[in-house]
DNA sequence: GTCTATAAGGTGATAGAC
DNA sequence: GTCTATCACCTTATAGAC
């Protein structure tokens, strides 16, 4: 048969190209970066997928099945116990798939590279100091990453609640999951 | 003077341009594209600004500008009262400049809405729903959105912990956030 | 299955008329 | 200040030899 799913060259093209997608974002990485990264043609990579989509979607599906799967088992569940089984679910299916949630993140460290937003840079790295109180435990500092991650996430969906009450919710989770009360 | 820097275009073009890039990322939006949205040709455009990086680097400006000030800020405080004054301040600045962050993050929505795609927004929704333990208050809501945005964050940065303790930490962390102590 | 060559179209940016 | 026309380049994708 040609094309056979599960050739060698398939299996490389996939891993180049999740690597650089990591990196440069899927619109960043071009089939020519991809050709180069596995060392073959730009004909060969469209031999093997019917298109750049092909090889986005393709690297993306066991991510989306798993995903998939999680969903279902959490329809399944009644309204008191989902809840602590879709963080445990959810945290399982982001460690298990990292290089895929990269990919999906992958254009906002590309944008960050930017030379005139350098300085950003570092203002993040003090910023996650400060929101880890200037501590060097691991822990401390994962916690002080899911701050900085999770408040953006909530301006960017138009909410049910005015700015104020937003601010509230927001500084007061986030201190939950510092683990700290506020001053 | 030539290029006046608070001309009444240059306002619409900014505009314009950040209103794009938020839905569409900023590779994903053409100079093209944004000069159709404002109703004027590519060289106008690039008569105002010096390429399309530079309209990306103005638009982000006063956020980067007030990230400096809370930078300045931060570090002048010790370390008992840095961490709950970063979760303020940065919640502050986040709702401050919505539309830059947006765009920051801009080009995840755009590739969600990838017709192969699809069925994850849906998955997404519900994992969400589980998350808020399927209660419709908005702070519930807010909570919920914080745990998703929280965790991929992390998974992104190499830890220096292995993964079952980052799991442990996530997992704890995310519980935290959501005010909920796990079964 | 892999290659070179090329097509067809979009991109950011420039030149010069008005 | 704004336009049309054009540039050089890069993109995804295809055709056909090997």
């Amino acid at each position: 048969m040609s094309r056979n799913i599960r050739s060698r060259t398939r299996r490389e093209i996939l891993d180049a190209a999740s690597r650089l997608f990591a990196v440069a974002g899927f619109k960043g990485t071009s089939l020519q970066d991809i050709a180069a990264e596995v060392g073959c043609s730009k004909a060969t990579l469209l031999y093997h997928f019917d298109g750049k989509d092909a090889i986005l979607v393709e690297m993306l599906a066991p991510a989306v099945g798993a995903f998939d799967m999680l969903d279902k088992q959490l329809a399944g569940l009644a309204d008191d116990t989902v809840q602590f089984a879709a963080v445990k679910g959810y945290v399982d299916l982001v460690l298990r798939f990292r290089r895929e949630i990269t990919v999906l993140y992958g254009d906002i460290p590309a944008l960050l590279e930017h030379p005139a937003l350098a300085d950003v840079q570092g203002m993040v790295d003090r910023l996650l100091d400060a929101l880890a109180a200037r501590s060097s435990e691991p822990p401390a500092q994962v916690t002080a990453l899911m701050v900085l991650g999770a408040v953006p996430v909530v301006c960017m969906k138009p909410a049910a609640m005015d700015d104020d009450e937003l601010r509230d919710v927001l500084v007061r989770s986030a201190a939950g999951t510092l683990n700290v009360r506020g001053a």
